[in-house]
DNA sequence: TGACCATATTCCTGCTTAGGCATACAGGTA
DNA sequence: TACCTGTATGCCTAAGCAGGAATATGGTCA
């Protein structure tokens, strides 16, 4: 069952917090690195994991991989996203995370080739 | 984080049927091994592993064991229920066992010393 | 008291997972 | 071509979990 599925997905904190994160736009595998303060493998590894299971997507883009939320989610997941930020928004876990990514944006936009970000944080969807 | 211990409740189908019907109201273990065709030792487990996380309470009558949703639940896990029971919905899976439950409810009724839904079913919170 | 009933727990096995380390891979650049 | 950089993957270990079989527990009833 589908729903199963997005609940494995949210049943760890650090891909919790990669799709909290998500929800603000695009991102790429090295700022979700800086944001989380997380090893790489351990970030690379849980996108793959969401990947797999369909809660994110990514794109190549040189070097860089962007990942971000899928363009048209089943309606199981877009509750239960929707719940999840409804969750995180009183979280000082998430909200520390989402700090952060305020902070880093102007960073990103004009270091990363990538382009994730580079027009800007929080076109939230 | 009391999040992430709601999701590993919800990331398994059995827990997830369990949660569902439990929102009709309370019942006894021996209820939901009709409602949902398993096994004592499964039920019980399952419901062990939610009550040690504090997604059921329960409360002993006579040799029955009427389990219940924890009357003042915490925003996260309110937010999550409701979620899980609007995608609950939509699925054959959680139809069908709602289903059985109330053709169930009269029987339940009259020959349960336990009093679980003696009073009808779907009192909804 | 002893038998019986509903439920819980223990022990076992197989499977999945998180995390870290080392390494592989793919694209860009010189 | 060779090298660098960002990211993915394979291998390993320790831990947690689902499921089933057998057994234990605690209440009830005669």
């Amino acid at each position: 069952m589908q729903l199963v599925k997005i609940y494995e997905c949210l049943c760890d904190l650090t891909r919790l917090r990669l799709l909290n994160v998500l929800a603000q736009g695009p991102l790429c595998v090295c700022h979700f690195q800086e944001i989380l303060r997380a090893p790489q493998v351990k970030i690379s590894k849980h996108l793959a994991y969401l990947r797999a299971r369909g809660l994110v997507v990514y794109e190549r883009s040189g070097n860089w991989m962007v990942y971000d939320l899928p363009p048209k989610p089943t309606r199981d997941l877009r509750a239960n996203l929707a719940c999840l930020q409804d969750c995180a928004r009183e979280n000082p876990v998430f909200q520390r995370d989402l700090a952060r990514l305020i902070k880093l944006a102007p960073k990103f936009a004009d270091s990363s080739p990538c382009g994730c970000h580079s027009a800007g944080v929080a076109h939230s969807k």
